[in-house]
RNA sequence: GUGAGCGUAGCUCAGCUGGUAGAGCGCCAGACUGUGGAUCUGGACGUCGCGGGUUCGAACCCCGUCGCUCACCCCA
């Protein structure tokens, strides 16, 4: 039991967004709401809330997501509920749920959301964390792979960003895997020895991740051992060729990492992740592929599938050091009054600019014009107006330029279509200008 | 779950070999009865993360604990 008054702070590996942020993270939303919705995609909303076994056989029931990562707990009536580790299941799971099959053809789908998964918090990574995501369902063509690839490339250039890399493999399918699992763990067993502790462990738990270890004196090892790619069964390798193919058409740069490995079980053929270096150790910035049997798994109809998920948390960052978007949050209009004379002409008007669209603010008390100039000063108002006794009784207000200091009476009648004016056409709303709609 | 580093004012940090706290920025007020951003002057704000120990005396040394950060694992 926590003692009184001591201090409650939000939990570990969550964090509050303040103001200073949020434009940043309400402009790569925007940004990719647009991209997206220019591909054709629309937006899915599914709960945050899920039973469990959705994730423990989608995800896959060995691994470290649902054996460790899990916020699960039991509901009143014993019912198993998680918190999602990840989105891709649900949206299969509405997508089944609701019959979207049957109105044929591909459903291409988006989401924005928090994700859920208890790890020890670091740079890029956090316990509620946040995902932006789409997934193509009811069809295997490689084209929507590229497609796909394509728009993200474009988003990430929307945003401004250019140090990041596209890594592109194939896992195979569930014909070819596991052969090529079984000569994996045969090389393993030869050379297993002159591996580091980690991989040794890893040869027996996962064999696929010995191929991503980092540890320079592996490298010579590794780089000996089996490679998917090479013995995909010809199906998965007309498809990744056709992928491949047509990212050079589309003039998409990637780079073939045969040794790249996704942790999530139900991925099949395309598997992709693109990494920014300024990420520090997390530098996986998003990932996805192809999951041609998810929807079986889950007990639905055949409905092969395609997807990817970005790290919120950690395009923000990369957005932020690439120093591309400077965000400001200016204000149009700062409404000072003075004297009880002006009190009421100065809350209409301020009224009146809001329901223009207009960012006012006003103070909610007298004050002296001083002080009024000072607080507009800091809340960076373009524009500010001065009522006093004199305004109110000639009917003309000042309307102070801040950024110049050029002042001028105008006519009280004239001065919402003189601030409009003055604001000109990008600053309509009176905010940056990314709140343009598509 | 494992390891390392760090917790001093709202923020960034200083504080020598232990003698009960400082700067810059910010904030508030004034110089300027109705004109901001500059300058100057003054002011408020600290359980030195918490608990215990050593000591005449602890922000400083020791132990524990909590928190944050980074890394491992794994992933977005």
């Amino acid at each position: 039991m926590s003692k009184k008054n001591e201090l409650i702070q939000s939990v570990k590996g969550t964090r509050d967004l303040l103001p200073g942020e949020t434009p940043l993270w309400q402009r790569v939303e925007e940004e990719a709401r647009r991209v997206f919705e220019a591909y054709n995609f629309r937006e899915i909303r599914t709960p945050i809330l899920e039973q469990t076994a959705l994730f423990a056989r989608s995800v896959g029931s060995d691994t470290d997501i649902v054996t460790k990562e899990m916020y699960t707990f039991e509901d009143r009536d014993s019912e198993s509920l998680t918190l999602r580790p990840e989105a891709t299941a649900s949206v299969v799971r509405a997508y089944i749920e609701h019959g979207l099959y049957n109105e044929g053809g591909v459903h291409k789908l988006y989401y924005f959301g928090p994700m859920f998964r208890r790890e020890r918090p670091q740079k890029g990574r956090y316990r509620q964390f946040y995902q932006i995501g789409a997934e193509v369902l009811g069809s295997d063509h490689p084209t929507i792979d590229t497609e796909v690839l394509e728009m993200l490339v474009l988003l990430l250039e929307r945003l401004g960003l250019k140090e990041f890399k596209l890594l592109l493999n194939s896992v195979g399918c569930p014909k070819c895997r596991p052969e090529y699992l079984k000569k994996l763990r045969h090389a393993l067993d030869a050379v297993k020895t002159k591996l580091c502790t980690d991989c040794q462990r890893r040869a027996q738990t996962n064999p696929l991740r010995v191929l991503d270890c980092k540890v320079e004196a592996d490298q010579p090892v590794i780089e000996k051992l089996p490679y998917i790619l090479d013995h995909l069964c010809s199906e998965c390798r007309q498809h990744f060729e056709c992928v491949t193919g047509e990212l050079d058409e589309r003039g998409v740069a990637y780079e073939i990492v045969p040794r790249l490995v996704r942790g999530l079980d139900y991925y099949t053929r395309t598997t992709f992740e693109i990494t920014s270096g300024l990420l520090g150790a997390q530098n996986a910035m998003l990932g996805g592929g192809r999951y041609d049997g998810l929807s079986e798994m889950l007990g639905g109809p055949p409905a092969p599938g395609f997807g990817f998920a970005i790290g919120q948390d950690r395009l923000v960052l990369t957005v932020e050091e690439s120093a591309a978007l400077k965000m400001k949050a200016p204000l149009a209009v700062y409404v000072a009054w003075m004297g009880e004379a002006a009190r009421e002409p100065a809350v209409r008007l301020a009224c009146q600019l809001r329901r223009e669209g207009i960012s006012t603010e006003i103070s909610f008390q007298q004050m002296k014009l001083k002080k009024s100039l000072g607080i507009a000063n800091k809340l960076q108002a373009r524009h500010t107006i001065i009522i006093g006794e004199e305004e109110v009784a000639s009917g003309h207000y000042q309307l102070k330029d801040m950024e110049t200091g050029e002042q001028r009476a105008v006519d009280a009648v004239q001065l919402v279509a003189a601030i409009k004016e003055k604001l000109g056409e990008t600053f309509q709303s009176g905010r940056a200008p990314s709140s343009q709609a598509k």
